[in-house]
DNA sequence: GCAAACCCGACTAATTTAGTAAGGAATGGA
DNA sequence: TCCATTCCTTACTAAATTAGTCGGGTTTGC
């Protein structure tokens, strides 16, 4: 249950933007700044710009900006968006003892637990948290 | 950020261990009960085992049982065991901003609340709340 | 002694991760 | 109008991880 390379990327450009909130920054600056691939970033802003994160200007002097204030995008919404459930194999069809199964109600706190935990942090949190770093 | 099977298998045999807590248990018998594969079961015993978790007994007869009560055990312990760490590939010595890293502080922030919020539920309360799954 | 049970390390197939590569489409400015 | 910039999309790949299997060894109760 590792947070992936992909999410730290994902997370540190949205905190990145948040920093910035008014401008546009395009992928390539990001990428500098945070020393991220920079077509492995692209991937990665496109799918928090289709679940509705950022925003995207195209062409010449075009680039990235969040879609809400920061204090509004929680931490959660980027986790889940780049990572998806916290799940292993569901219990499907073939549960025997789908309505009382206990597995599932373990599983089941444990993602509501840890889903309410990074639903309760912001980005405006880590920006005034990280804003000593340079 | 995904749980994995292994740690799924773990935790559901821990919480069969917590429900007879004054029995030994085989492991072919706890993976009879949780459909768990006999030998993928008896790696992760192994490592639970390490970890101080439980107590084994060799031989006939012999088996394993919870090293300490079901209300002294937490899930925390369990996931940490058999996940390790939360983080991806750390800020590591080459990093050049080493004692204010935003990116430090944010994965250590998420890895805390994750860990809190783990180690708050213990096996006691897993029992109770999957009691009726029979 | 022998069967039941834990103990241990090596091996494998399938999946996921962390990228790279290549080209297409929109747009602002010269 | 042209063209550099920038986003957009899909396809591919090497390395790591996951979810096991396999084969043997050791301990112990009966």
């Amino acid at each position: 249950m590792r947070v992936s390379l992909r999410t730290e990327y994902g997370l540190r450009a949205m905190i990145a933007l948040a920093r910035d909130f008014d401008d546009i920054v395009s992928i390539k600056e990001l990428a500098r700044r945070e020393a991220i691939p920079g077509t492995f970033l692209e991937q990665i802003m496109a799918d928090l710009r289709r679940a509705g994160l950022l925003e995207s200007t195209r062409g010449a002097q075009g680039g990235y900006r969040l879609k809400n204030p920061p204090s509004r995008i929680t931490i959660g919404e980027v986790v889940e968006t780049l990572e998806g459930s916290l799940s292993p194999a569901r219990c499907g069809s073939d549960c025997e003892r789908q309505d009382g199964c206990s597995t599932r109600s373990v599983l089941d706190r444990i993602e509501r637990s840890i889903t309410e935990t990074l639903d309760g942090i912001n980005l405006e949190d880590l920006v005034v948290e990280g804003a000593t770093h340079e």
